[in-house]
DNA sequence: AGCTTTCAACTTTTT
DNA sequence: GTTGAAAGCT
């Protein structure tokens, strides 16, 4: 992070040299886990634990990338190499890939993603309303993630609505099965099955991971808890890192029960707090430890810095939503006018909900400072662009089987689920992909005649379209193929069929006319601006090259770090990052503390609020602002604002020891050196 | 009844 | 700034 000390400390050291049996690491806010968890590693490791048996969980590919880059540069990266340092979900892809037939499911099953699933929730459930689907979609994988099959659902149901959602589970598995799919719960509980079933599987699953370190226990749901369970055994050789304080995916099933048990299950479990924080001033982390106290604690853990009192957090009250903008700006430019070696990217402004996030980019935009508002919509993540790029991944690949779902139903030709089942089938029968069943002369003992020449037109013109953008170059001659080709599938008119709304069908096409753009730019030969300050020259390609290349331009176009930009984000979304200024917005009743009209607040409810306001306090390295409206807008109506109970609990008024001022100044110029330093050495590495 | 217009409300999200 | 729902209009 952002200070490593030299060496480890006390707490560190035990956390890390103790690998005799179950271990929970309380992490807090900044103290250091993830070089607890690669020491660790590099511990197994001197122990004589071969890397491929070693296993990191994380929760995020992000959090996993930074945890293999930080072991390869502890470890070194031919060790580094064979770790198993993967998500839940990539080891469960591992684990159904290897060992999945044990199933039925075949070497190549697809894995289909939340837009994929909607559409087969649609389309099994016989609904066109998104809305519904979407509610199908959520109850169904929270089941998912509580361990419930349908069947299961179905007994436990309460109510009309959960019975009808229990049904539609039983079909939508049912087709996923046909399909050979599986969604994002099933790489989870689909191992959780195979394990728990199978003992070969599980001896070998065992035998394979056998150290396990997870990260962000906190977070695990019950299913997650299971497969772990499953993978460590009676042995219970693992390292759980968490922090109960920071727990606040509640309501998407993690649950701290996960937590909770620990002990009880294993009696032996050797539990170490890390409460030295090396993020934060005294005063943050004072405000931090004073709001998590209100809390029921499972473990006690208080942290503590040693980077002295700090600046004290700012308490600002604003007359609306409007005016909050302008302090927070204010707040920035004074601090960009007074430490020259302060960026953009050091500023953060972190609220309770996306749609906050509207009168900062206003605000800020007006006064011409960069921002990026952090998990927005991507021009990519957008349904119809998402439709094309998986005709487009046809062509590149085409046993990308999701790829091929997607294509081969949007739009719709006469292709139903039936057809489908039936190459699914056939696909997991002779392990062949979807695209090469369709041409298995066999195929007639399954489907109809009718059916078979539907999908042997599908497959003639997606041969005939790679054909044609293998041959195609050029900016002019990529946009008249592009534009062809929409026509041909009826791209448009698939679009306002889709759509009740007019005006929202015709700013889709508006944003697919872009993405022809955008791909038959990158078909000519020219130099071109990428971003502000980017130029990458591009030799003339075909649309098939730039089609390859697609996947790699967006991971590239979405990350997007590297740039000096204010940061916008939610609580959420803020966990685990850091800043030098933060600015939590709206911190009011209502608001955070969320209340919901219809839903009464219960204790367990506030109490993850309180986390939520923990996680964002504790994002703050050097100055905190807590900002508060006097009045805010509901819908139409402007309303008295009460701030939020959690400031009080800040407590902000007591314990400032008196410093002297000068002392004062020394530590924040030591401060300020510090941070200039990190920049240096960080621009050395960059340069490298 | 079916259409348009008006009005208020607006969680959190990864894989 | 968008979206769903309810009221109002033909």
């Amino acid at each position: 992070m952002s200070n490593p000390p030299a060496t480890l400390n006390p707490a560190q050291l035990e956390a890390v040299y103790f690998l005799d049996g179950p271990c929970l690491v309380l992490a807090g806010a900044g103290s250091g886990k993830t070089r607890v968890i690669t020491h660790k590693i590099a511990r197994l490791l001197q122990a004589n634990y071969p890397a491929k048996n070693i296993a990191a969980i994380t929760f995020t590919n992000k959090a996993s990338q930074e945890m293999r880059e930080r072991a390869r540069s502890l470890v070194g990266p031919r060790a580094a190499k064979d770790l198993a340092i993967s998500t839940f979900h990539s080891l469960g892809v591992r684990i159904l890939r290897e060992d999945g037939v044990r199933l039925g499911l075949k070497e190549k099953f697809s894995i289909l993603d939340s837009d994929d699933v909607l559409g087969v929730l649609r389309d099994a459930g016989g609904t066109t309303d998104v809305k519904l689907a979407r509610h199908w979609q959520w109850t169904i994988s929270l089941w998912k993630n509580m361990g419930l099959n349908s069947v299961q659902a179905q007994a436990q149901a309460e109510s009309d609505d959960e019975r009808v959602i229990a049904r539609v589970m039983g079909l939508y598995d049912e087709r996923l099965q046909a399909y050979q799919a599986v969604d994002f719960d099933d790489l989870i509980t689909l191992p959780l099955k195979l394990l728990q079933t199978n003992d070969e599987a599980r001896a070998k699953w065992q035998n394979t991971l056998r150290y396990v370190l997870v990260d962000e226990y906190q977070d695990t749901n019950a299913v997650q808890y299971e497969l772990l369970k499953a993978i460590v055994g009676g042995r219970g050789m693992f390292t759980a890192v968490g922090d109960d304080d920071q727990s606040i995916y509640g309501w998407r099933g993690a649950t701290i029960e996960n937590l909770k048990r620990l002990p009880t299950e294993y009696p032996n479990l050797k539990v170490i707090p890390l409460e030295q924080n090396y993020r934060s001033t005294s005063s943050i982390l004072r405000a931090a430890n004073n709001v998590i106290a209100a809390n029921p604690k499972i473990f006690e853990k208080k942290l503590w810095s040693e980077f002295g009192e700090g600046e004290p957090v700012a308490l600002i009250e604003s007359d609306g939503e409007e005016h909050e903008a302008e302090r927070a700006l204010a707040r920035i430019q004074a601090v960009l006018a007074a430490v020259p070696s302060t960026k953009f990217a050091d500023f953060a402004i972190l609220y309770r909900a996306n749609h906050q996030a509207r009168v900062f980019e206003q605000v800020l935009r007006r006064a011409q400072i960069p921002y990026k508002v952090s998990g927005g919509q991507s021009f990519f993540d957008r349904a119809e662009i998402k439709d094309l790029c998986g005709w487009l991944r046809l062509i590149v690949n085409q046993d990308d089987d999701p790829a091929f779902l997607r294509a081969v139903t949007t739009p719709k030709r006469g292709i139903g689920h039936q057809t489908l089942a039936g190459l699914g089938e056939f696909s997991g029968q002779w392990k062949v992909s979807l695209f090469e069943a369709l041409f298995s002369e066999s195929l007639a003992t399954k489907l109809s005649a009718k059916a078979i020449g539907s999908l042997h037109e599908f497959g003639r013109f997606v041969n005939d379209f790679q054909y044609r953008a293998g041959q195609t170059t050029g900016s002019e001659a990529a946009r008249a193929l592009l534009l062809e080709w929409l026509k041909d599938i009826g791209y448009e008119q698939h679009l306002y069929d889709g759509e009740e709304n007019e005006k929202v069908a015709a700013a889709r096409w508006s944003n697919v006319m872009d993405f022809v753009d955008w791909i038959a730019k990158r078909c000519g030969g020219k130099t071109s601006h990428e971003g502000s300050n980017v130029v990458v020259e591009l030799e003339p390609q075909t649309v098939l090259q730039v089609a390859q290349t697609i996947s790699v331009i967006i991971s590239l176009a979405e990350r997007g770090d590297d740039q000096d930009q204010v940061v916008l984000s939610t609580l959420h979304a803020s966990k685990g990052l850091e800043w030098p200024h933060v600015f939590l917005a709206g911190v009011n009743e209502g608001l955070l503390p969320f209340r919901s009209e219809d839903e009464d607040m219960t204790p367990e409810r506030l109490e993850e609020e309180r986390r939520l306001m923990y996680v964002g306090i504790t994002r703050a390295r050097t100055t905190l602002g807590v900002s508060t409206l006097r009045r805010r807008k509901k819908g139409r109506e402007t309303i008295q604002g009460i701030p939020s109970r959690f400031i009080n609990e800040m407590k902000l008024g007591e314990g400032v020891a008196k410093e002297d001022p000068r002392e004062k100044l020394k530590k924040l110029r030591a401060q300020f050196a510090q941070q200039a330093a990190e920049k240096a050495a960080d621009l050395k590495q960059k340069a490298r």
